[in-house]
DNA sequence: GCCGTTTTCGGCCCGACTGTTTTCAGTCG
């Protein structure tokens, strides 16, 4: 039973007693407990008689998460799921239908799932209820229908480019006087839901007509004076869009409060009531003076709360207020810091560029070295390099390097960790190579003590320097393949192997939970490439590098902010 | 169910918007 089992049990009793019509801070109370879990740097199988100690956790919670430890199963939940239709919480997805309307429904109307739903709000069943008319039977309508083909979770470099189109046209308002993304766009979460915008105007009402008449705008969700929700469709790319309209006094606290996260406003206000307080998206009201303080920038407002300013990045409630208030938060890393990229490719296996245009594309970016890894020979799909193949290409590496292009070349390769753990280019020519990258490329499905051992097995190999996109996973398509990552980053650090964290927006791996725990309980250090497989591909660097601060990393955490010889240093392995 | 510099009971983050309501409940972020 790993955390992620227990995370999953909690969830899923939380929403069951949500739909049950259960007290609502009971039902918090299993969310948060479920938070703790999730965050807990240990297997809590390991410390099962300590979970009293962890936050959130009490003695109810504790005995449920033992009894799951032990038995492999809940009462509680099996009780509820006995109770309770099975299809009845997939309708807690539909947008604007919540617990407590399924709840009524399916208590006074016996609706236990979509179809059913649909069918009585077309027979206008559900408007004699108390509390329900015609509306918001329509709503329900509307909310079925969009369900299928409404706006999905988006990457962040698609969201990133639809917030630029639509930033554009808002700095073309001339009553906004201020502009800024905030939401989980601005946290760089890995897939976005919708973009938020906090505008500065004394005109809002105006302001939130000219948004809600944009040309990208397809549908308005809703519109006050605080406040303008439409979805946008720019160049097919369509996606929700929030934007927020404060006066510029309020843009500080309210850049907070939409930046959030939700967790992490929630500690914001809890701190706030320590000095008797009350914190709003306008303000912090003073029940004392019965003034509200205003701030026109965000660090202004994280001092009045004596906290320095906290990058959004770290805004989700890992541990980031309590280093803030010691003065012990990490200097992150930044773009400045990244010398050069260590993982591309060319037209050799299944790039677009020429090993020439990449090598200046990167010395255009002002990188100092750059490294070609083309993919190895039995990855035919994306025409990977035989060993002449690779004498070849490095026959050109030192023509260019002698040329002198301004920037170095090191000859590498992302070769393929085959299904039982051997890789893919014999020893004789990997021992050559200035960086040697394995990856996993087939056979995703073994079982997780094989997939770990196949891994290790590469990690032993004294050639390898770096696991790329250690984990496997596709954004928004495919799970991560099973393996352990502790015992991943333990062999990491006994082999003196850096892992990857791919850059690429559908890869983003490893992800931002697994870098904390890897560089705090592992000390391990990191590489931070592109994959990039066009001159364009590079531009993703922005999305590692915010994907690495997420991590809590440092410059001195990733060797791609070394110099060129300190980085011949640590890869010259033995 | 959790929690305590307002400490073992009575709170639990806060406000906008919508739709149902003549004062509020549900949902969302």
């Amino acid at each position: 039973m790993n955390n992620k089992q227990i995370v999953a049990i909690l969830n899923q009793l939380a929403d069951l007693m949500e739909l049950s019509g259960e007290n609502a801070f009971k039902v918090q109370a299993y969310r948060r407990a479920a938070r703790t879990v999730e965050n807990s740097r240990t297997p809590i199988v390991e410390m099962s008689d300590e979970l009293e100690k962890l936050s959130g956790i009490g003695k109810g919670t504790a005995s449920v998460i033992r009894e799951i430890i032990e038995t492999g199963r809940l009462a509680q939940l099996d009780e509820l799921r006995q109770q309770l239709p099975p299809e009845l919480p997939d309708l807690l997805a539909l947008p604007g239908i919540g617990p407590k309307t399924i709840y009524t429904l399916y208590k006074k109307l016996h609706i236990t799932n979509m179809v059913e739903l649909k069918q009585a709000a077309k027979q206008e069943k559900i408007r004699s209820l108390a509390g329900f008319g015609p509306k918001k039977e329509q709503k329900i309508l509307e909310a079925i229908e969009q369900f299928s083909n409404r706006p999905k979770r988006a990457h962040l470099h698609v969201a990133m480019a639809v917030a630029s189109a639509i930033r554009k046209r808002l700095e073309g308002i001339a009553e906004i006087e201020k502009i800024e993304l905030a939401g989980s766009i601005r946290r760089y979460k890995e897939t976005i839901k919708d973009i938020d915008f906090v505008v500065a105007t004394d005109h809002p009402v105006k302001v939130a007509e000219q948004i809600a008449n944009l040309p990208e705008v397809i549908q308005i969700v809703g519109q006050g004076e605080t406040k303008v929700s439409i979805v946008v469709d720019v160049e097919g790319m369509v996606m929700g869009v929030d934007v927020r309209l404060v006066t510029s006094d309020q843009f500080g606290s309210a850049l907070s409060h939409f930046t959030g996260s939700k967790e992490f406003n929630i500690l914001i206000r809890q701190r706030a009531k320590q000095y008797g307080w009350k914190v709003s998206e306008y303000g912090i009201y003073d029940p004392d003076t019965d003034q509200t303080m205003t701030f026109k920038d965000e660090a202004d407002f994280f001092a009045q709360l004596e906290l320095p300013f906290i990058p959004p990045e770290l805004r989700e409630d890992r541990g980031e207020i309590e280093k803030a208030e010691l003065g012990a938060l990490p200097a992150l890393i930044q773009l400045r810091d990244y010398r050069g990229d260590l993982h591309a490719h060319t037209l050799y296996s299944d790039g677009s560029h020429s090993i020439k245009d990449m090598a200046l594309a990167a010395k255009a970016k002002g990188y100092e070295y750059i490294a070609i890894t083309d993919h190895s020979q039995s990855l035919k799909v994306a025409s990977g390099l035989t060993v002449d193949e690779v004498y070849e290409q490095w026959a050109e590496i030192d023509q260019l390097n002698q040329e002198g292009l301004g920037i170095t070349i090191l000859k590498g390769a992302e070769v393929d960790i085959l299904a039982d753990g051997t890789l893919d280019y014999p020893d004789e020519l990997l021992k050559q190579m200035d960086l040697v990258i394995a990856s996993v490329h087939t056979q995703f499905k073994q079982d997780e003590e094989t997939m770990t051992r196949r891994i290790i097995k590469a990690m032993e190999n004294p050639y390898v320097n770096i696991i790329a996109h250690p984990t496997g996973r596709l954004l928004l398509r495919r799970d991560s393949y099973e393996v352990n990552v502790d015992q991943l980053f333990k062999a990491a650090q006994e082999t003196g192997t850096f892992l990857e964290l791919n850059a690429h927006p559908h890869r983003l791996d490893l992800n931002d939970q697994l870098l904390k725990k890897a560089k705090e309980e592992y000390g391990l250090k990191f590489t931070i490439n592109t994959d990039a497989h066009s001159a364009e591909g590079y531009d993703y660097i922005i999305y590692g590098i915010a994907t690495a601060r997420r991590g809590w990393l440092e410059k001195k955490d990733v060797i791609n902010t070394y110099t060129l010889d300190q980085l011949r240093t640590v890869l010259a392995k033995n």
